[in-house]
Order: C-alpha cells, then structure tokens, then sequence
DNA sequence: TTTTGTTATTGCAATATTACGATAAAGATT
DNA sequence: AATCTTTATCGTAATATTGCAATAACAAAA
C-alpha cells in the first residue's frame, strides 16, 4: 500500500530524486528566482514578494535549504537567504550524465 | 485548505516545477538509469529490474511520458520506452542560467 | 475463436505534501 | 521590563502521491 519505498533504491537514486523533490513546487520556483535577482535577501522580502503566508514561505524555505539549495545566515533579528550555487552545480552534473551518454536510446 | 496555489505563478514556473515532480522519485530516477543503459527499452524488462509492481512502474512511465521526458512507441504487443534527450537539454537549460547568472548572491 | 502475453486503467488504502492560524522563540526597540 | 519585529514551529485540514490487486484493452499465438 501507499507512499514511497525509498529503502527499495540506492542512496545516490533516493538523494537524486530529493533534491528535484525540492525544485517541484512552483512557490519554491518562485523563491530561487527571486534570490537569483535581488542582493538583499532577507526572508520577509520573500514572503511580501509571494502569495502565501509567512508560515508557508518559512516551510518552502526549509525545504529548499535542507537540501542544501540555499544558505540561510543569521543577521541579528532577521536572516539573510541565499543560493548556494554549488549544489546546483551538482544537480546539472545529472543531466549533462545523460546528454553526454552515448548510446542507441533514441529507438521510438 | 491545503494543496498547491498554481494559479499564483507564471506559467513556466508552473511547467519547470511539473517537470521536476516528474523526477521527484528514486523510482522514475531509476527506470530512466536503465533506459540510458540498455538499448531494447520494452516496458516489461524495466519491471523486471524494479522491485515495484507492473501497475505501480506504468504509472511511473506515464508520469514520465507526461512530462516529455521519455517517449513510448507500439511495437505490436508491446511498447518500447526511451529517454527523450531534448526534454532534459530543456531542463539542463535552466541551471544553465541560474549558474551563469552574475549576481552578488552568494551573501551569506 | 480461445488463449496467452503485455501494458493501461480503475478503485482504494496508506502516506506525504501543502497551506495557514496560532503560537513560540529571540533579537531589536522603546 | 514591555513591546515590537522577524522567523520558526506546531497542529490540523485539504489535497496529492504512491502502490497494488483486480480488471480492462488489445495484439499475438494457438
């Protein structure tokens, strides 16, 4: 019955698929595009920039850095997100695995 | 309430998150690991290698052929799955741009 | 045509994700 | 200290995903 046999998969497979997991909701998108832009990148600039609530941008911000995506510094009372650009690094290394890949796969 | 505000975001935000839904588990991670390596890419042998059920496996291809990011084709009884390398070109596109995108961002 | 082989679909149970109000935690301000 | 500001966490409801048995769909073989 129901919901993810991750103990059925290898670590690299499961850790993989992790990190997408956390590029798979359009607010996260959202957030990665805006800490792409702007300097100051203090938490609440996020949450005034999108549609959800406070609770709910922290959350998607939780995800996004317990997979290492982005850094989170303290700065006094706030605290200052950012992108850590070598962990999306590490994840166009999957792609280029499989564009660089040179096999007969392109049968259908 | 709960569950995914789409509608709050651009549509290729909604798009780039779709498609990494699609590679958001260990098992769609693995069913294309085996379509890199093997050339006969019939539905069958990919559940054989998988340790999930023949229903739960041709969800995970139709999620995939969802997206792109593989192709089916009728081979009489049959149906021969690849990897559609175009759609992950597209995907390896936009960490092309986060990485090559100069900005202060790194802050923290 | 009946049977067999292969893949898709349906229905449903178990689990995970998403969203937010309420509240906690902790530094800043008064 | 009391209050304000900012962010995290808890609790919970709504929704989505995952997995599989049962079954349908359909071509191939007998």
């Amino acid at each position: 019955m129901g919901a993810s046999k991750s103990s059925y998969f290898t670590a690299s497979q499961n850790e993989l698929a992790r990190c997408f997991k956390a590029l798979a909701h359009p607010a996260r998108i959202a957030i990665i595009a805006h800490l792409l832009e702007v300097e100051a990148c203090v938490c609440g600039d996020i949450v005034e920039k999108l549609p959800l609530s406070q609770p709910t941008v922290s959350q998607h911000l939780r995800e996004l850095k317990e997979v290492g995506l982005i850094k989170g510094s303290i700065e006094g009372n706030r605290i200052c997100y950012c992108l850590d650009k070598t962990a999306f690094a590490n994840m166009q290394h999957y792609f280029d695995l499989i564009l660089q890949h040179k096999n007969a796969s392109e049968c259908c």
